[in-house]
DNA sequence: ACTCAAGATTGATCTTTATCAATGCATGCC
DNA sequence: GGCATGCATTGATAAAGATCAATCTTGAGT
């Protein structure tokens, strides 16, 4: 993590996706909150499973999977977490954290306290809203992975993934796309090889393009019908 | 669903598990809530996925699950509950439920109107962090399925979900057991028959025994040495 | 006690997915 | 430019799990 600075949240781009949305320019001056502003690259660790939770980030820029690591170390992405997105709060009520954060691209985020953000939210109820939001919105994605893994093949699960994925960039044909087929299959309950051969056969039938670290879904139409699992 | 009738809180065996739980009786009694208290038969639905959320129930009795149909009809069951469970919560924030619940078992529950839970949760912050508890066990509860769905195989799976039912009846030898092997299969995310063959397999090897809608675990040691994935 | 229906089991076979092994491809480094 | 190194691909084979079909069991209803 190269940069740590203090983060002017008032003129934040995100901010009216965050948790601080809905608060007033004054009330926000008056949050008494430090919000560190971090850099970070390909690969850095932002907390591991069992590390003593002291702080939430907001992710501005960039990509951030949550790893659940097996005793015999086969790993499970639990999320994958794009620009807007709040994580490690599961901290405001338990000691640890519960998952490896892992950053698979180079990134920014906000820091946030998780003490004060604990005081915050018992003080302004906007923002214990905003925060309840947000863990029911990782229960239902929770859930529709359950799903998923549940019900759906390995073709149908890539294919909703993929469109999942683009849904995050609703402005962009060509999607940053930075994960390596063991993150997929990991995602995916899948081994690597697996992933590998879907990939190439919705490239063969033109369903996608893919450069390093880019992604171009060719192919909506085919690929929502490939993740309702309608036969060909 | 044969009676309803009005509950008495202030007694209920149940509150100390409840969300009422650490409400003195003056504050029980001044709630100004009526509680329904429902008898419910195995089959019973409680409610259906898309319904207008009106209710939410604790389970004192029986056991409950909540399913999602997918569009071809296959069934996934998302949530099993058990006795203290607190469920159609969702509704507090949502217009629709978002799954179907239903009785596996004769049962007892109390109907919480979910436009008065919502208004006393806003008044009483105990009654407002018990309910938020639950939306974290929820969501801990789902990330733990989605690793055993993503990682685990079949055996593993049925091992860890053998151990987490016996668990909810910690003093009992024989438990309760109102499952079909069509409602382990839409939990497990198996076949009818592989589960089958899974628990015959288990009984041949004296893991278990079973008798009608009842279960006895023998081999808690070894279930679990299945459940870690440890060969042999 | 007899019958029926629903669920459970079992066996045979097919499909899907994992595993193992070899090779290819790019990128960064010297 | 050349060469390690890590990731991706591809093929061959094995294992896990699904599906199909046939029985078996059991409990509810008469």
């Amino acid at each position: 993590m190269s940069q740590t600075r203090l983060s002017d949240c008032l003129h934040c781009q995100m901010r009216g996706e965050s948790i601080f949305a809905g608060l007033d320019p004054v009330e926000l001056c008056t949050l008494g909150m430090e919000v560190q502003d971090i850099d970070c690259a390909a690969g850095d660790v932002l907390y591991r499973a069992g590390d003593q939770a002291r702080y939430a980030y907001t992710l501005r820029e960039g990509a951030v999977k949550l790893v659940k690591t097996l005793s015999n170390g086969q790993e499970v992405i639990l999320r994958l977490l794009h620009h807007g997105d709040l994580f490690g709060f599961e901290g405001m009520h338990e000691m640890e954290h519960r998952h490896d954060a892992i950053s698979l691209a180079p990134g920014k985020l906000c820091r946030l306290d998780l003490i004060e953000l604990r005081r915050l939210s018992e003080r302004l109820p906007k923002i214990r809203d905003a925060i309840f939001q947000r863990w029911q919105d990782a229960l239902r994605d929770s859930e529709e992975r359950v799903v998923e893994l549940g019900a759906k093949k390995a073709e149908a699960r890539l294919a909703t993934f993929l469109l999942h994925w683009a849904q995050r960039y609703p402005q962009l044909r060509i999607l940053p796309f930075p994960l390596t087929r063991q993150d997929l299959a990991a995602f995916l309950g899948l081994s690597v090889e697996h992933v590998s051969r879907l990939m190439a056969e919705f490239k063969r039938q033109e369903l996608l393009r893919e450069t390093r670290n880019q992604l171009e879904i060719l192919g909506t139409q085919r690929l929502q019908e490939i993740a309702e699992a309608k036969p060909d």
